[in-house]
DNA sequence: TATTATATTTGTAATCAGTACAAGTTAATA
DNA sequence: TATTAACTTGTACTGATTACAAATATAATA
């Protein structure tokens, strides 16, 4: 994927693809991380001086809105960005820290949910000990 | 469960079962309906007319660190709290607004994280239409 | 019970994420 | 090029949360 099919994703969804709209969302792309405004904002920052920690919320929702990004519900008193907007759950490590991406299989949701829930968006995450750092600490 | 058997529990757990502590202890046992710090403030001023915010912060954390209560991660911007501390994941509906509790069995758990992570804290949300306000708009 | 030490509450001030807004800039179109 | 609309920027503001110090209440001890 390079930046010009980026662009052209952009502009697909009536988005005018700007130099810091396309910081962002390859940064979100690249970063799997799901970084907040301020880790993305600290990181673009090296490519453009000038740009504004405003931009960085403007870009996240003009993106969203677009169905490109989205927030996920892993922390209650910041957001957090991700640029998978498909379905999907987290677990991260207590010890590491790493944050693993999961499937959420449809059967498995409909097993969950109260009966007659219709499911729009997803947030399921796990916190935890991962494999590597169990068997660390063996 | 009387107020006695709440001041008892937290005994147990160390904690001093101070009037302010009881009533957002009860406050959240009362209204399983996951409410912010000030939903609460505004609750218990009624009781206490002293009542402080800082206080409400100072309990709900009192009362986390005893494992009473814990934090539900249903919004990026602002702390809800619940008072039932065993896991279990909550829908919201997007059109009443209500929240619904579900329990999460072990099999599925297991059956969904990535191999070898060992879950330590759930956080399970799923937004949608629940049954009662789909028939209403068939 | 009186005294002392400790824990808790309170109110204010500070912090920090996010938003509103207006001015400046860039890009698109005629 | 002139005009218009979209976008970016910086500053000011809001609102949730935390820090802190003084006041109060509780528990422990004599």
């Amino acid at each position: 994927m390079t930046t010009n099919d980026h662009a052209k994703r952009l502009q697909e969804r009536g988005l005018r693809p700007t130099p810091q709209r396309l910081a962002v969302y390859e940064y979100l792309l690249s970063h799997r991380t799901h970084p907040t405004a301020d880790t993305i904002y600290e990181a673009v920052l090296a490519q453009y001086p000038s740009f504004s920690r405003t931009t960085i919320y403007n870009s996240v929702k003009a993106l969203m809105d677009a169905g490109l990004v989205r927030v996920v519900t892993i922390d209650p008193l910041e957001q957090h960005f991700d640029g998978n907007p498909a379905d999907h759950g987290h677990c991260r490590c207590e010890r590491c820290g790493q944050l693993l991406d999961f499937e959420m299989p449809e059967d498995l949701l409909a097993a969950l949910v109260p009966e007659g829930f219709s499911v729009q968006q997803q947030d399921i995450f796990f916190t935890g000990v991962c494999k590597a750092c169990q068997a660390s600490f063996a």
